[in-house]
Parts: C-alpha cells; structure tokens; sequence
DNA sequence: AACTATTTATAAGA
DNA sequence: TTCTTATAAATAGTT
C-alpha cells in the first residue's frame, strides 16, 4: 500500500528497511491498540529491531504476565521453570485439600447431605454428637469455674467489707489484708 | 478502511464486533509475518478473544521465551521474578483459607476448643445442634424410603407367591406377571 | 463466506 | 527523520 507494489521478502536496502521498520511498527502497535478497543480482545505485541531496539503493546487491561499465563493455558508451552511448575503444583495441592475441607465442613454444617449414603450419614451424626458432647463438657467446666470464681469473690468481698467496717473504728482510713 | 469511518470505541453489536475482530486478527498477524521478513525485526504477537480463544505469532526465527529475556533485558521489568511473587502470594492466601478452615473443623469435632470463651462455645454448640438435626431429618427420610421400598418389595413378593401357586395347577411351568 | 466501496497504511519521493 | 502523495492493502457494511 504505497506508491508502488512490494513483494513481501527482506528489503535489502538498509536505510529503506530501517523506514519500512519504523513505519509499520507502528502500524502494527496502532492496530494492536485498535483491536483492543474495538473488539474486547487482549492483545501483547513485542517488537524488537535488528538494532536490539524493542517496542511494544500490552492491552491496558491486562498485563504481559497475565497473557503468558494464558499462552501457556492455551498452548500447553511450558515457559516457566521447574520452580514454577512446583509453585503451580503446591496451589494446586492446597486448593484441593481446601476444597475437600469445605466439603467437611458443609456437611457438618448440615449442608449437602442429599448425596450422602446412610453410613456416611451415621459416621456424621456420630462425629456432631461427639462434638456437641465435648463442647457442653467444656461450656459446663466454664460455667462452674466462673461459678467458683464467683463464690470466692463473693467471699473475698464479704471479708473486705468486714475488715473495713472494723478499721473505720480506728478511723486511720489505711487498711491492709496480707500484709499489703 | 471500510465502506464507512468507524469510531475507535468498542463495537457494541455483538456479531459485528466478532467478525470484525476476526477480520483485524488476521490483519494484526499478517503485518507481523510482513515486518519480520522485510525488516529482519522479531515479533511475538498474542491475541486472546473475550471467549479466550487465542491466537498467536512468533518469528520463526526466535522463541517466545527469548523474547521475553529480551523484554526484560529492555524493559528492565522482571516478569520472572513477578510471576513468582504471585504465585507465593496466592500459596499464603490458600494457606491461611486452610488453616482457618482447618481450625473451624477442630472445633466442630470438639478439639482445642480450651481457648474459645463461653459465647463461642454457644455458638459452636448451636452450629453443631443444627448440623445434628439436619442430619438426623436425613437419616430419617432415609430410613423411611428403605421401609417404604422394603414393604413395596414385600407386597410384590407376596403376589409373585401367589400368582405362582396358582400356575403351578396348570403345570405349564411358565408364569406372567402383567403380559410378560 | 464473498463482495466492494471506502478508508487507512505505507512506498517512494522530496 | 518527517512530510507529502499516489497507490496498495485492509476492512466496514452489505449480500
């Protein structure tokens, strides 16, 4: 699309080349810049010049990590080294074990028990009574220890008043329990 | 470059924005196959659809990985080092989601629950009442569709007896059960 | 998926 | 490089 028709092979004039370059590099960044746009679509172009010289564009949206990952998803190419691919695997261990945890934990929440078979839901009630009994164990040892508390307070209180009703006589207005 | 000027502004018609989208694609992947035979320049371009499809160009002669080390080595911006801190980040945040889940299902089962005070022992006590009940109603429901199949069984199998005793006068040694 | 009227990109020239 | 401009190429709207 000039002044005249060019076959698409490597330009051999340098200085023509290095315009050609500049021009359509830029084309190419306004279309990917278009693209994105007009059409919702991600894009990630880099170009790199003979020189070394790079230009590119990454989609405002999203950012070259993000489109690497998704070459990666799409294509199957492994960029990322062992490291990765064992940092990819520990999140895909835990997200299974938090799964199998919500799982648990909706169960014994009640919830999504349709499926269950009558032995599993047997092995569920016998956890929840065991559960329940420990807690009501642990809620009655609270209630009596605060119960108790509650008692030696009362006590400590009755002795107290007891005591200052008895140094008001002296009218010192200083009065000691333990030797404090 | 069309019958009419568009805006550049997202293609609100759904089937116009896909064809023109399609169009551009393989506009956008043309131009860099163009710049990296005439002007000798590398090109990674990927393109990702809303759908997700995606389409991609690499020069041939070089490899998306070397562009991304040329991209850093430029840019200075340690995709690498990012990805991995990302990938860390996301393993903390899973860790914590399954610790705390791990907690919650501890006290469910009536384990380390020393530390709780009184009011959330209540409120453990009432998750795990509910949790009883619910599953208690579904043994119920359970036990009750087993007796019920059981005593259809039972009716059936009484008529198959009788219908039996009452072929065996004929001797036939072949019986019917509703045209069969 | 083709067609084609237009717009856009760009090769060559200055 | 940058501008200009003639022309090739891309593509929006249509069939």
């Amino acid at each position: 699309m000039g002044r005249g028709k060019i076959e698409i092979k490597r330009i051999e004039n340098s200085s023509n080349r290095q315009v050609a370059y500049s021009k359509r590099k830029s084309g190419i960044l306004k279309k990917a810049k278009e693209i994105n746009v007009l059409c919702d679509a991600q894009v990630s172009t880099i170009i790199i010049a003979p020189s070394g010289k790079m230009h590119e564009y990454i989609s405002p949206s999203t950012t070259l990590i993000d489109m690497l990952e998704r070459y990666h998803k799409a294509s199957g190419k492994r960029l990322w080294d062992a490291k990765h691919e064992n940092l990819k695997n520990e999140i895909e261990k835990l997200k299974k074990e938090n799964e199998g945890m919500q799982i648990q934990l909706r169960h014994l929440k009640g919830k999504d028990i349709n499926t269950l078979n009558y032995k599993k839901l047997m092995s569920l009630e016998d956890v929840l009574e065991n559960g329940l009994l420990t807690v009501r164990h642990k809620q009655m040892e609270v209630y009596k220890m605060v119960k108790r508390n509650d008692k030696i307070l009362k006590e400590e209180n009755r002795e107290l008043n007891f005591i200052l009703q008895q140094q008001q006589g002296y009218g010192s207005g200083r009065w000691e329990i333990n030797g404090l």
